[in-house]
DNA sequence: GTTCTAGAAC
DNA sequence: GTTCTAGAAC
């Protein structure tokens, strides 16, 4: 507190109540900024619309609209502001009516609100992104010219990057619209606000979507009692337990000193009287609520090193189980000679873990109950990073056992995960896994992987691994921890409203929560969904844009995947190559190339490889080989074993050359990978050198193609042949070089002039170009033929 | 004044 | 990814 600033005159009027309401009462109203957020599709230009034309009680709207704000074309940020901010000045309200889903992007407007010491709301247009897709495509005249298939593109790309609105960021109300109910709600709302109305603040309309994560650690914490009774840990005589709630686990599970519940130790309890008995006490104590069941991640396909995964497991569950009480883990295996359970076993006992809240165990993850007298209500899966069926495994299982809703119940949730993360389903009740076996959660969990055969392999790198493994596991520990609370939250109010009261600030519970469960999706955004585009999400923007397989020749695009990056760092993900959206593409077709059939662009498909024209061809001909290996993304993943593979690839490519030389005799083609390609999944360019293209349209395009960023397949062939691997691949610097051109080596000032000059060049190619058969022409496939 | 590019925005 | 535009380059 600082005397001075309390006595000083109004140097800086402060945004108080009075002097606002002074300045309204001269004004004859009290504006308001509405920020609309959401993106393209989510109907903010119909919402502002008719906000602005439906007014009832006379306030003045203007909508702001930087689709059109310039004489009618697409504005600027600055446009929009200066527009808003003379509204404001004349006492009307205004609809910032641009998509503002990252709060950097409204940061602004807000600030504007509160120069002008006016609320600032923000309305979420929080449709189902299928359905803003659907509509982007399909409109018409779009003011911001964006409809058709590249909607879906941007529409998707956006989406990721979308950041819910927090009261914190400066509105005074949020406002989500879930549907077209509750834009019309908003609508009407807006209408009857008259001019000297005003809105209450706080934050409306949000869907819950998950678990609490917030204030979990106020709730479960140790030390805070007033609403966790604490457990009593090992000591506790199993007659005490008999009011539930202190002991985490049911007489019946008899758990040993030595920690290992065995099968055979439980077959007693296939006895059905004892069985019942035993789901009566389960429910009433509620320990299985409680208890996560998980497979050992990581250690089985992805072959991580046991001794390094069970010291993990064990330091991980043992700060989990120190933070939080009352939870139990269950660390499961299906062989009695298991060893990384005798190996976490060895080390719990050596750190002292309380054994009965980490115990490990013999038996089906997926028949804990029926079979093993276990009440497990969340399990754990050791997830594929695509969360499909199948496999094999812990995955297999869980999914066969769980039946068709877990696989739609996980697509609600997410599309895909990245090593290191988790995602929460909550298993639908008509699943048997829930049924027979009382589990109420899944929880999908993707570990690091150690097998050269599997996608993202580490490459025996034990310190990203076990970094990786760290995190998947404590990602796993604190998405339990958030269910548990959230069924105690269920169970006793009283506790959730502690929680709330203890936030203290809060003008009121309701917004605290909202705002905690809010804070939890943003956290679930960052930290447990992949930060590129969700499978999901690409699954439509492909059937929306199909085909979209084209190939991106340049990398002009990385600055969001950098940045994303950089969030994976901080999360503890180190990943070794991000792949945007678009870079899906290809990796999509050549795992499901039946889906394509139909369309022109695929020219061939095999076992092996596809053959598809380019969409944005660089030159005449442009097709592109890509490989239908797994994993098998770019030249960097490329080893010995992939050399026929690579030789196939090559015929198929020196086949299409062949081909269209057929139809032009003029053409020369070379065959090649990009080092660094923009698109995942192995792809080998067939390109003509004329690069007649209106598509080649920069720097980054031409130079991928001449410089050596450009590695002949003879080359590639020949390298890994010598040496095991691609070594010589060049980076992307090359990408920003001069332009110069491919033939007489001549430099040119841009890109038009370049490419008048290619038009008209007749230099021979370089020589190193004409060894090898690098360079594919007439004479060369005679040449060949011959031979 | 026109052309071109880089970067923002979609 | 494409479109659009401000401002650099000519």
């Amino acid at each position: 507190m600082n005397p001075d600033a309390g006595g000083s005159s109004s140097a800086t009027p402060p945004p108080s109540a009075s002097q606002g309401a002074g300045a309204e009462e001269e004004r004859g109203g009290k504006p308001v900024v509405v920020v609309l957020v959401g993106p393209p599709g989510c109907g903010k230009s119909t919402f502002a619309e008719a906000v602005v034309t439906g007014s009832t009680a006379g306030r003045p709207w203007v909508r702001i609209c930087q689709d059109t704000i310039g004489n009618g074309k697409a504005g600027t940020k600055i446009q929009c502001l200066k527009a808003a901010s003379d509204a404001l000045k004349e006492g009307k309200s205004v609809l910032i009516d641009r998509c503002n889903l990252e709060r950097e992007q409204r940061a602004d407007f807000v600030k504007l609100g509160g120069t002008l010491h006016v609320d600032v709301h923000a309305v979420a247009l929080d449709l189902p992104a299928k359905v803003c897709i659907s509509r982007a495509v399909s409109r018409k005249g779009h003011e911001g010219n964006l409809q058709g298939g590249k909607a879906a593109l941007v529409v998707n790309r956006m989406l990721q990057k979308k950041e819910t609105p927090l009261l914190t960021e400066g509105f005074s109300r949020i406002m989500s619209c879930n549907d077209d109910g509750d834009i019309k709600k908003a609508v009407d709302l807006y209408n009857a606000l008259g001019p000297s109305d005003s809105l209450p603040s706080g934050i409306f309309g949000q869907k819950s979507k998950g678990p609490v994560q917030v204030g979990i650690m106020k709730f479960l914490k140790k030390g805070d009692t007033s609403s966790v009774e604490k457990s009593s840990g090992p000591n506790i005589t199993l007659s005490e337990s008999k009011q539930g709630q202190q002991n985490p686990l049911p007489k019946h599970e008899k758990v040993e000193a030595g920690i290992t519940c065995q099968m055979e130790v439980e077959k007693g309890l296939d006895d059905k009287k004892e069985n019942e008995e035993h789901a009566k006490e389960s429910d009433s104590d509620n320990v299985g609520s409680r208890t996560l069941a998980f497979p050992s991640i990581s250690t089985a396909d992805f072959q991580f090193d046991l001794d390094r995964a069970s010291d993990i497991i064990v330091d991980t569950a043992a700060d989990f189980l120190q933070k939080f009480d009352n939870v139990r883990l269950v660390l499961v295996d299906l062989s009695e000679k298991s060893r990384i359970l005798s190996l976490v076993k060895q080390k719990a006992s050596k750190k002292s873990i309380d054994s009965s809240r980490f115990v490990t165990f013999v038996g089906d993850i997926t028949q804990l109950h029926t079979k093993g007298g276990l009440q497990c209500s969340v399990i754990a899966n050791a997830a594929n990073w695509r969360l499909k069926p199948g496999g094999g495994g812990v995955n297999a299982a869980i999914f066969n056992a769980a039946g068709e809703s877990l696989q739609h119940a996980t697509k609600k949730c997410a599309d895909a995960l990245r090593p290191g993360t988790s995602v929460v389903v909550p298993l639908p009740s008509v699943s048997p896994l829930h049924q027979r076996e009382g589990v109420t959660h899944v929880i999908h969990v993707l570990g690091p992987n150690m097998n050269p055969m599997r996608p993202d392999y580490l490459k025996n790198d034990y310190t990203k691994g076990s970094k990786i493994l760290h995190e998947a596991y404590n990602s796993l520990f604190e998405n339990f921890a958030s269910i548990v609370q959230s069924n105690m939250g269920k169970q006793n109010s009283k506790s959730g409203a502690e929680m709330s009261a203890s936030g203290g600030t809060s003008p009121n519970d309701t917004k605290m929560k909202r705002e905690d469960s809010h804070g939890s999706e943003r956290m679930k955004k960052h930290k447990l969904l992949p930060p590129t585009m969700t499978a999901k999400q690409q699954h439509e923007c492909t059937k929306a844009n199909a085909p979209n397989y084209h190939d991106k020749s340049t990398v002009s695009s990385a600055a969001p995947n950098q940045a994303r990056e950089g969030d994976n760092k901080k999360s503890g993900v180190v990943a070794s190559k991000t792949w945007g959206s678009w870079a899906q593409a290809l990796y999509e077709l050549a795992m499901h190339p039946d889906k394509y059939k139909n369309t022109d662009s695929i020219l061939e498909t095999s076992d092996e490889f596809v053959v598809l024209k380019d969409l944005y061809p660089k030159a005449k001909k442009h097709v592109l080989v890509i490989s239908r290996a797994d994993g098998l993304d770019s030249l960097a993943d490329v080893k010995k074993e992939h050399l026929p593979l690579l030789r196939r690839m090559h015929s198929a490519g020196l086949k299409w050359a062949q081909k269209f030389l057929e139809e032009d005799a003029s053409l020369v083609f070379r065959l090649g990978y990009h080092s660094v390609p923009s698109m995942r999944q192995l792809h080998l360019h067939i390109i003509s050198q004329d690069f007649n293209s209106t598509s080649l349209k920069n720097k980054k395009h031409w130079n991928s193609f001449t410089t050596p960023f450009f590695r002949d397949s003879v080359d590639v062939i020949e390298e890994i042949e010598q040496h095991g691997s691609a070594t010589s691949s060049s980076d992307e610097k090359v990408l920003a070089m001069e332009l110069r051109c491919h033939r007489c080596r001549s430099a040119h000032p841009n890109i038009p002039k370049l490419k008048s000059h290619i038009s008209t060049c007749k230099s021979s190619f370089p020589s190193h170009l004409q060894q090898k058969n690098r360079l594919i022409s007439l004479s060369t496939t005679m040449h060949m033929d011959c031979t």
